[in-house]
DNA sequence: GTCTATACGAGGATAGAC
DNA sequence: GTCTATCCTCGTATAGAC
């Protein structure tokens, strides 16, 4: 083994820059920004990471993973998918901080930069598919697809208007109108 | 009359910054980055803007003021009310290149300043009133509110997944998908 | 691994002349 | 109104010692 406890710095500094990245962006976070954030010092910080999109990488990868993680067993987990469809779309979020990683969508470090650009497109591509098998358990075989994108739609634009707003009220809303539609021809149309 | 042809350069400063803002957001567009874009000099550009948030103001309340007309034109047009939502959901955007006014919610710039996040945020207010009053006009009075937030939620979240996977298609399944479940109980249930 | 010192361009102006 | 010169801080590192 190279190192005994598995780096302490390293992963103040990583977790710094997660939260500052989430509320300010990667653009207007500075190396400096997260060394105060870490408590880290500026040796130390760029030993660890040489470059800002070193860190950037290794941080929004990690927020990446986590966050289909977590989508992934609330979708995948027991019970009806129709339920698990509603839990998913109801579940408590920071609405009025916005989406960690829908945000990074108006970074422009995020955007010009390849590798950073493609963990954010294969986050919602990744997401998305998730949905769609869930309504295809639910018997929404037909356009699963495209409901699939306007479930992920609708909570990605729920983020926005909550934030723009600063209620997230908004959020629940967009979510309880999504909701009245998707269930409106339940009982008819489609198993539960 | 203080001016004859109604200032050349600061219609060019404020062109050139809403292209700039649209693109890059306020926080990584820099004065020189306008001076440069718009070829006004420096001295020209202090002049009519001092400050950053001047200029910020006046370029993000036009581009909020033509968006909200552009909505209201086509929202309150001629034609039946489910027809005109339709009409609006699948107009041709840029989702690409993601919406100039929604990006500003993940912009610091934008939203550590109350005048521009004010601004950001009346939008989708306004909005939101203009989609609920079609579908109450459509005979949804019921949820029109709730469901009038999901129809705004779609269109930011296209914007956002579009612009996360560089695919304009993924806009449009997002709203094919949120139309299908809007227009599954219309027989029976609204008028169209 | 971590510290301190140093560097250089960009961001966001201000000052004064024309 | 527009131009050029100047200013000071911050972003993003690099260098070398401990």
């Amino acid at each position: 083994m190279t190192t005994a406890t598995s780096n302490q710095s390293r992963d103040r500094i990583v977790s710094a820059a997660q939260k500052l990245f989430w509320r300010d962006g990667v653009t207007a976070t500075s190396p400096r920004d997260i060394m105060g954030e870490s408590g880290v010092g500026q040796g130390s910080f760029y030993h660890h990471f040489p470059t800002k999109h070193d860190l950037a990488f290794t941080a929004i990868s990690d927020t990446v993973t986590s966050s289909l993680m977590a989508a992934r067993l609330q979708l995948q987990s027991e019970g009806r998918a129709y339920d698990r469809l509603v839990a998913y779309l109801t579940r408590e979020r920071d609405a009025v901080f916005g989406c960690k990683i829908g945000r990074l969508t108006a970074d422009p470090t995020v955007m010009t930069d390849n590798d950073l650009a493609m963990t954010v497109s294969s986050y919602f591509t990744d997401l998305t598919v998730l949905v769609r098998d869930v309504l295809i358990e639910q018997g929404r075989v037909e356009s699963a697809t495209d409901i699939a994108h306007a479930v992920v739609a609708v909570v990605q634009g729920g983020y926005v208007m909550a934030k723009a707003t600063e209620n997230p009220d908004v959020m629940r809303a967009a979510v309880r109108g999504f909701l009245a539609l998707l269930s409106e021809g339940l009982e008819t149309s489609h198993e539960q």
